[in-house]
DNA sequence: CTTGTTGTAATAATGAGTGTTACAATGAAA
DNA sequence: TTTCATTGTAACACTCATTATTACAACAAG
């Protein structure tokens, strides 16, 4: 299974208000549009990216901001607001091994920090690429329209 | 999303076919009570480790042996033999960003190569870990009962 | 030819993801 | 204070992947 597209929508979203907060006022029905999704899945994300306090929006008068520094937000940052995956756990693991196999008693000893390993492998990695990066190359692919 | 259990499955399968193996056939029963799934869940995961070289499965009388040394079978061998993602791509993107948005249109060529970073870094680090890791650590484990 | 097992099809249940409609709550501006 | 665009959120539907389950033909060894 995929890592959900919120992840790369949320990105997205962002690369669209750093864009163009001071040409248009950023609403849901805006990023609807850009993205191509479903301006109710937009608000969604909003929500949960404020709720990190990575982004402010208003209400009534509507409108997105981002609430730090570009630098200072991390693609893990953005991972981590939009629930990408299940109980903090990358790995699905089988629910019930056998208590009375020795290798099913013991396969969570066995595994689980093997498996964290690779995950905080790919989260120190995400950690490493922030909003700043995506600027940068929003920037330069924006130069040929 | 996470992850198929049918990666941490696997692995499990291993675990059982270096521990039991002479001792007991290796049946898709058997292995479905260590685990406590299916067996026809099994046989799925059994025929595509076959199918990726890893295991040897004995039709009609039925058994299931390791292919090739246990240093020799990385992580890696297995989440790719089980495919735990689509189209090879771990992160799942939305469809069809707009072509009007200049945003939208670009927003592959900002993403793509930050993305396929992480996911290389996260392959990197499960073909780092071997069957020859989780066979020390189930011998450690078995010791104690 | 009997027996236990694999390979596989068919079907169902569950759960996540996403789309969609609808509407109350909000807050700025008229 | 009324209007109006917008947010927040509930409710529901649809699709898809995962996992469970039953059933049975194909198979290989005794």
């Amino acid at each position: 299974m995929q890592i959900s597209s919120r992840f790369t929508l949320a990105i997205h979203i962002f690369a669209c208000i750093d864009t163009f907060e001071n040409e248009y006022k950023i609403t849901s029905d805006f990023l609807a549009s850009s993205t191509n999704v479903n301006p109710v899945i937009i608000r969604k994300i909003l929500a949960q990216l404020k709720s990190a306090g990575l982004i402010t929006v208003a209400r009534g008068t509507g409108g997105t901001a981002i609430a730090k520094p570009l630098n200072e937000i991390t693609f893990l940052d953005i991972y981590n607001a939009v629930e990408c995956i299940d109980n903090g756990k990358l790995f699905h693991f089988h629910d019930n091994p056998s208590e009375d196999c020795p290798v099913g008693k013991n396969i969570h000893y066995i595994l689980d920090d093997k498996l964290l390993s690779v995950q905080n492998t790919m989260e120190k990695e995400l950690a490493s690429i922030t909003l700043e990066d995506v600027k940068k190359d929003t920037a330069k692919y924006l130069k040929n329209k």
